[in-house]
DNA sequence: GTCTATATTGAGATAGAC
DNA sequence: GTCTATCTCAATATAGAC
């Protein structure tokens, strides 16, 4: 048991460094070799911890969606106004980003390329769940008259996930401060961007 | 010159199966072989039209980026508010979506791969224009105070080309009629989600 | 558990016949 | 301009010694 704890840290270690070089630079752009280097390790040396290389990434992606979706749910829990659950929503958002950002920024990457491979489904079911979770807030909202009516919420949905994907891409916590950037977010998406009418 | 564009029609044979494939499956996991069978010439043959693989791409987004700027710019010409500007901007993005599918799609798929490569850096240039373009509208309507002042224009923008960027992604002109998104798209934007604080 | 050495495959690219 | 045939190289993966 002690052994297959030391086991598993390498497995980790491994998992890590190949986690950055997949959200780097793509799953396909990076090497077993590049993997190896990162670790100190011989290209070959990785197979005795990981089957194939892909199974690398079902390492580092395979629990991720259960943390993924139980944010979401604490997020969008009873408490507060539809606004306040869709900034809760938000603020999961960026903190998952912070959290895991290669996890994120792989999501991201391999979505429309290694993600399609079946073996990866569970991504998609893990996103659709998020979406659910969304659209009842928003609809809830619509319900309650605090989110305008003519909306799409899938629409509305796409417009969010879309603007949070490229989180990872641009987000750097050393120039940008989290709480600043999701009030100007959430100022922009409830209120628009027009002036107000009467100035 | 007669015998130059007959050349010219395969070029452009080529460029358009193979530019199918890259929107679908990214370069990477497009290869010589699979563009081949899409116009019925074995791989080899293709390099008596095109020096490299790489040179393809070339020859796909070599002239899109002025057609995208010109384009954008001819939205933001005078004429109209702000807001009826970057109406008239989102529309532009989503001809150019209409008729350059490809073109946006592999835009998006490799800004982040293999348009990384120094090569590929006018792709850059191009949307650095675009962007300048895009601000300096939002700008000018914050100082018309047509657009809420306490809003950062390149944010703004940001949000709305990672909108724009997914649009190949799911739209659909068969299911979607472009005038309805746009104008849903716009008011989502300019009053923003939340309900009227009048009632 | 890691290394040496190598098998295997797949992809981009080329030479020369037709 | 296209085909046949092949080269070359890089990448995943394996076998067996240490």
């Amino acid at each position: 048991m002690i052994k297959r704890k030391k086991t598993d840290e390498r497995r980790k270690q491994i998992a890590a460094a190949a986690g950055a070089l997949f959200a780097e630079r793509g799953v396909r752009d990076t090497t077993v070799r590049d993997i190896g280097d990162r670790v100190g390790l011989l290209s070959g040396s990785l197979y005795h911890h990981f089957k194939t290389k892909t199974d690398i990434v079902h390492g580092i992606m395979g629990g991720y969606g259960e943390d993924l979706v139980a944010r979401y749910e604490r997020a969008a829990l009873p408490g507060g106004t539809s606004i306040e659950k869709l900034r809760r929503l938000f603020h999961a958002c960026f903190e998952a980003n912070l959290e895991h950002p290669d996890e994120e920024a792989i999501l991201i990457r391999e979505l429309d390329n290694l993600f399609r491979e079946p073996e990866f489904s569970y991504v998609h079911e893990t996103l659709s769940k998020i979406e659910e979770i969304f659209v009842n807030v928003i609809e809830e909202g619509i319900r309650r008259r605090e989110i305008r009516a003519n909306i799409d919420p899938r629409f509305v949905y796409r417009m969010m996930m879309d603007v949070m994907g490229t989180v990872p891409r641009w987000y750097d916590p050393r120039t940008h401060h989290e709480a600043e950037i999701v009030d100007h977010w959430i100022e922009t998406f409830f209120q628009g961007i027009g002036a107000p009418i009467d100035v």
